[in-house]
DNA sequence: AATAATTTTTAGATTAACCTAAAAATTTGT
DNA sequence: ACAAATTTTTAGGTTAATCTAAAAATTATT
C-alpha cells in the first residue's frame, strides 16, 4: 500500500477544503484547488477510495478516512517544517519557500521528519504563521483575528497571513509588516473600509480592506 | 525542456558507469545498475537522445553530452550535499542517508543547492568520503589508495569507502573505523591476503581482503 | 412537476516509465 | 568464416495520471 505524490497532494487538498468549508468535499472544489479537470479528480477519487483513504459516494462528495486524515496531517507537518528550515536555516524569504516545500514534503521517511522537527527546535508555527502539527498529529490553536475586524485603539501582534502569494508578502515586507510585529489600529475609513495602523509603535500606514482582511493578529490588551 | 526524476537517474547511472569503465556505456550496464529490463533502458535512451542529453548510436552504447554531463554532476552534487546535511545536521548515521538523499537530490531549485552548500560550509567530501563538485562543477581529487595495497609499516588516514552498503559501514563502526581514522598496516597474511592493522594507534584488528579492498586511505609519511 | 442549468461521471485518448517475448544485430569461439 | 552465444532493439502490453467531449445525475428555476 504505497502512496504516490499525486495521491498525497489530493489528500492534502481535500483536507484543506474540508477544514475551510466544513461539509463533504465536492469534485469541483478539488478540481479548482488542484488546477485539474473534474474528470481527473473523479478518477483519483476512485483510486483513493479503493485504498481506503477517503469515503466516496458518487455525486455526493468525499470525506477523509482516519488514515487519509493522518496522511494529510503528516504531509502538512512536513511541508511546514521544511518551510521553517528554508527560512530559518537557509535564509530564504518567506515568499520563496512554498514551492520548494511542495517538493520536499513528498520525501518519504519518518525519522527524517522527526529529526528535522528536533533540529528546528520543535517549531509550532511556520514562516506564514500556520500551525505545525506535532509528531502525534496535534495542532496548536490560537485566538487570531483579522486586522479588518479591529476597532480603533485595538492593538495586536501579527501572527499570520491568509494570502500566501509573493506579491502580498513582498508588500508586507516593504511596509515593515511581518510575523511578530505590533500593529495598533488608529482609525478606520468607513467609505472603503481601509484602516490606518501604527506599525511597531513607529511608522503609520494605510491598509486597504483587502490587505487588512489577509492579516491576522493576536489581540493584546 | 523539463527533466524528469527517471531521466535524472539514468544520467547519473551513465555518468558513474562512464567514470568507472572509461568507454561508451552499454545498455546492459545501465540495466544492471538501475535494476530495469534492457528494453526499458533502450526506451529511455531514445528519449534522452531526443533531449540531447546523450549521444546514442544503436548497438554502440551511449555517452553524455555536455549538458547531460552537467545535469549528472549537479545531481551528484545535490545527493552528496544532502548526505552531509543528514549526517552533520540531523545526526543520521552514515549508513542511513543514501536512500533519503536519493529522493532529496531530485528537489528542483538552484538557489536551494547553493544555499545548502553554504549552510554546510562548502564541504568537499560527503559522509562516505566521496567528492562533492562545487557550484561550477569542479571536483576535488585526492591520492587515495586501497588498504589492500599497503605494505607493512605503511600508515594512512581513512578517506573513503568503496562499498556504501549498510552491513559494511556498520561493521566499520563496530571495529572503530571511519573517515579520518588513522590506520597502520602491521602485516599481511599471504595465504588469504588478510591484513593486520592498528587503528588510531590503539586497537589492532584483522581485516579480510574484501574489507581491505573496500577501504581507501591517503597515505601519510 | 417539468425544464433548464450545473455538476459529476463515463468513454476514449495520451504520455512516461516500466514490463515480457520475439526479432535483429553484434560479438565470440572454433 | 560461420555458427553459437550474447546483446540490443522492436513489438506489444500495463499502469498512473492526466486530458477533452459526451452522457448521466443532481440541483435550481420557472
Ligand atoms: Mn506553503
Ligand atoms: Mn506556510
Ligand atoms: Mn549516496
Ligand atoms: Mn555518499
Amino acid at each position: 500500500m504505497t502512496i504516490t505524490t499525486a495521491e498525497e497532494n489530493y489528500l492534502k487538498a481535500i483536507f484543506k477544503i474540508a477544514e475551510k468549508e466544513g461539509k463533504a468535499v465536492l469534485t469541483n472544489s478539488i478540481a479548482a484547488a488542484m488546477n485539474t479537470a473534474a474528470a481527473s479528480v473523479t478518477d483519483m477519487l476512485k483510486r483513493l477510495a479503493e485504498k481506503q483513504l477517503i469515503k466516496y459516494e458518487k455525486y455526493r462528495g468525499v470525506e477523509l478516512t482516519e488514515e487519509g486524515n493522518r496522511t494529510a496531517t503528516v504531509l502538512i507537518r512536513k511541508h511546514r517544517l521544511w518551510e521553517v528550515f528554508l527560512v530559518e536555516k537557509l535564509g530564504f524569504a518567506w515568499d520563496e519557500v512554498h514551492d520548494l516545500a511542495e517538493q520536499l514534503e513528498h520525501v518519504q521517511g519518518e525519522p527524517l521528519v522527526d529529526r528535522l522537527d528536533s533540529f528546528l527546535g520543535f517549531p509550532r508555527f511556520d514562516p506564514h504563521g500556520d500551525p505545525i502539527p506535532d509528531a502525534q498529529g496535534r495542532w496548536t490553536f490560537r485566538q487570531q483575528v483579522r486586522v479588518s475586524l479591529l476597532q480603533p485603539g485595538d492593538k495586536g501582534i501579527v501572527t499570520g497571513v491568509d494570502d500566501h502569494a509573493t506579491p502580498f508578502l513582498k508588500y508586507l515586507d516593504q511596509i515593515g509588516l511581518g510575523l511578530g510585529v505590533e500593529v495598533l489600529l488608529v482609525n478606520r475609513t468607513e467609505y472603503d473600509q481601509s484602516v490606518q495602523v501604527r506599525i511597531g509603535g513607529k511608522s503609520e500606514v494605510m491598509l486597504s480592506e483587502k490587505v487588512a482582511q489577509n492579516l491576522f493578529v493576536v489581540v493584546s490588551y
